[in-house]
DNA sequence: TTCAATAGTTCACTATTACTGAACTATTGA
DNA sequence: TCAATAGTTCAGTAATAGTGAACTATTGAA
């Protein structure tokens, strides 16, 4: 049985969001997630390149998950994808819509 | 002589600049320059913490000059730094305020 | 029930990046 | 010319990232 690992919203870093945030695979993941009507995604249909290996697919959601920018569930065979937008929002305002507004490859 | 590495303006990337801000050290030294009247400080001056090796010190603002997050210039025997405001601000609007308006140890 | 397909994780290995002591360069002042 | 100061560069170790291979869990079909 898998279980994962989130941060309660206390626990969440601002270094640990902004070094999550620093890639731009991740970047990408996130605002994927967002663009998405109800946030919320599997892992394959938010991958930010095709060729991708899934365990690096992997491994970006679990840097995404422990930096408490994402709350990952599981629903039968997939894995289903949420920004904690609230969380993140009430501890550092404004920093998802800032970092998020730029154009894509800044 | 020593020449020091300094992006221009539109090569100053996003990741560039958060993953330079993703490490406690590197933000307290961007907000001690900033919180400076002339914004300018040695790099001794700016340290973080006092038992810091001189070589991570030199490391942690190499980091922030290579993003572009700082401008080095050398005046006599000691280096002054200065945060790039104008440049980070033209690129990545609100970001530098926001990221930096957030209470110590977050 | 059993077997195959699908989604994703974990492991193990290599490759890149970070931290720091030691040695070095450059400037100033005695 | 010599010593002191400020900072860099080098080299070695420590930590982190990327990926193929093997594994787990769920679903659907024979």
């Amino acid at each position: 049985m898998v279980q994962f690992v989130h941060p309660s919203r206390e626990d969440i870093t601002l270094a640990g969001v902004l070094a999550a945030l620093a890639d731009p695979m991740r970047l990408r993941i996130v605002k994927s997630l967002l663009e998405q009507s109800n946030d919320c995604m599997s892992c394959t249909e938010a991958m930010p390149c095709p060729g991708m290996a899934k365990s690096t697919l992997s491994h970006h959601f679990r840097v995404l998950r422990e930096a408490g920018l994402i709350q990952t569930s599981k629903q039968g065979v997939e894995h289903r994808n949420v920004v904690r937008v609230a969380d993140i929002n009430a501890r550092f305002p404004r920093l998802l819509k800032t970092i998020l507004g730029y154009p894509e490859g800044t």
